[in-house]
DNA sequence: GCGCCCTGGTCTAACGTTTGATCACCGTCG
DNA sequence: CGACGGTGATCAAACGTTAGACCAGGGCGC
């Protein structure tokens, strides 16, 4: 217990904060409550006289007038809200998406309202509770990565303005997705570039649309290259650094090992690279190890990792304006983003194999 | 380019989905509207009979109504939505905090929205937005680290449900705090036992209430095991990792150097760590580190960090419930999480110095 | 047989905002 | 001098929900 934190002191009353109406600064202008909504709305067609119009302005200023939210949006029957759904928050990749999201909500007049999906509630519940609800007009959402597609795609009403990132959902939901197989490939081909012939990849879950298209990226450039992608060289345990603690520790018990490893999460290979440093193995002398997905924390592991940086600015980007569209002419749409292409970040953690 | 991808394609077009209101499920069981509403609400003082309520309940069911959230609100003033402000939301450290808000808002009937407080925009606009314009009842906010705390005091309105974390603003707003001045002293405590005398901190900004009570605490352990804080021991350079990277060079350059280090925050440990290696530093056999902070990055470094968890749940919950409390009374309260008390974490990153 | 209360509902107003319809006034044209 | 058009506003309805006031009918006690 420290000395100097004393807990609990109560100190006030708050008075119920009343809000500030319009009637109020109708009132206080002399005017009418319509004369004030389309002064302040800045409505075409205005016809006020200028002195009437800096009253109302003078008013709402001194008033500190602020909309009501709830009585506009149920007024238009809209929010001007975007809904972004995403498993984890604390991702330090969602960081980028989220930016990208933000950036083009803003620049569309929507303001953006975050929400996790529990992994126990059902994703149904969410998308229920924000769209069915009117609390947000659209929804950016990226369903958990254990969630069969097929079945996610059954509960999505096809109706409802959703757009996917990261997974799809064929006439039922709009979608925008990185360019997994090219980031997949491009972590394959910089090993294959450095003389590696035996490379392992540890995966996502088998379910997971991100896995199964790095997967492809990676083997699509192992036969390019003339290489087997042999099934006993792949783990697809999923994207978390326990996991990838374990993809190691499976690989690892292959004979002849494999001297290099592509990962197909930024969170996983750090577990993996922990784990490597545990078990004693050198990296990159003994083990090359190169990711998917690039991160802040990807540059501060030892050694740094080498990561191939996805573009999910640009999806979280695209998906709004895709939403934003959809919300217009309700037309549905899945996109891919391929410019800028997956860009190679070589850090310390690949090298030639040593053998 | 991948060859399997293509974009754009158009798919269909969405009729506007209109909501089920309650007028619609009224029609279909042949009674009134308020009816439906008393019965769906499940109000106190029903007074309907068996057959009717059933009637109801099954029209609502086959039409799937859904309550407007926007209608109620406006309705009763108030959203049962509370607000989560944070300065960043990809810090592992979240998780936890966030669990613990979502669980004690559950439970009390609110549910909880997400908000990222950018660096550029003026925090006030952020709570004029949230609470000015009735979009939450309440607000839990973590200011950002930069901004002072008696600027931070002066916008906040003491009438406003604001819950502060990490932070206090006396007789402004409520606060709940974890025990920073018990989280420094108990990571100091840790490397004085294994003989550490020589003991550097890296810490947070000046101006952040949190690393003025690590430091406290640091030098509250320092004393009293007799050992002088010395002033040029000490840096104030801020919570990232390339912060912590820099607090380690600078602290590397005295002569003697130090055998320990606490840093005030996991991120910057993570750097420092990082950088540490760059330099050929061996930790733990030339250079302890400890750090205040524990997350799953942490025992993903390599060595794993010695890492001081704080009850950043328990800070969660304990402010929501103080939020709920002040909604319905009115009071303000500054709290201080306690119990439990930090937990010391020993992993490889601590030992006793070699000399 | 009359008043009363209980049951099972319906009616109505209100929350704050927006917007199309309406209106009083005034200057002007035919 | 009466109809007309433009100006500068106000009026009223509506969005979907809730809650208190109200009401019709029937059973019962006195």
């Amino acid at each position: 217990m420290s000395a100097d934190d004393e807990a609990g002191a109560d100190r006030g009353r708050t008075s119920a904060t009343a809000a500030v109406t319009l009637s109020e600064v109708a009132a206080k202008a002399g005017v009418s409550v319509s004369a004030v909504s389309k002064v302040l709305r800045g409505t075409t067609a205005i016809r006020v006289s200028p002195e009437t119009r800096q009253r109302i302005l003078t008013a709402a200023e001194e008033l500190r007038y602020r909309p009501n939210f709830a009585a506009r949006a149920l007024q238009a029957a809209r929010t001007q809200v975007l809904g972004l759904v995403v498993p984890d928050l604390t991702n330090a990749l969602f960081t980028e998406l989220m930016h990208g999201v933000e950036d083009a909500a803003a620049a569309h007049g929507y303001t953006v309202l975050l929400g996790r999906l529990d992994t126990d509630r059902p994703q149904t519940e969410v998308i229920a509770r924000l769209l069915g609800e009117g609390r947000v007009d659209g929804l950016v959402l990226q369903a958990t990565d254990g969630v069969d597609p097929a079945a996610l795609a059954q509960l999505l009403d096809p109706r409802a303005a959703v757009v996917l990132i990261n997974s799809v959902a064929p006439g039922r939901a709009s979608s925008v997705t990185v360019d997994d197989v090219g980031g997949g490939r491009t972590a394959t081909e910089h090993l294959i570039g450095l003389g590696h012939t035996r490379i392992a990849l540890a995966g996502g879950l088998p379910t997971s649309y991100t896995a199964q298209r790095r997967r492809r990226g990676h083997q699509e450039a192992m036969r390019a290259a003339g290489l087997d992608p042999r099934a006993d060289h792949e783990t697809a345990l999923g994207y978390t650094a326990e996991q990838g603690r374990q993809a190691l520790r499976q690989l690892m018990a292959l004979d002849p090992r494999p001297t290099g490893i592509v990962v197909a999460n930024v969170n996983a290979a750090i577990g993996l690279l922990a784990e490597a440093r545990a078990l004693g193995i050198d990296v990159p002398r003994e083990l090359s190890v190169a990711t998917v997905l690039d991160s802040w924390t990807a540059e501060n592991t030892w050694p740094p990792l080498t990561a191939v940086k996805m573009q999910f600015y640009a999806m979280g980007h695209t998906a709004v304006v895709s939403l934003v569209h959809r919300l217009g002419s309700g037309a549905m749409t899945d996109e891919v983003i391929l410019d800028p292409a997956p860009e190679l970040v070589v850090r310390e953690s690949t090298a030639p194999p040593s053998s």
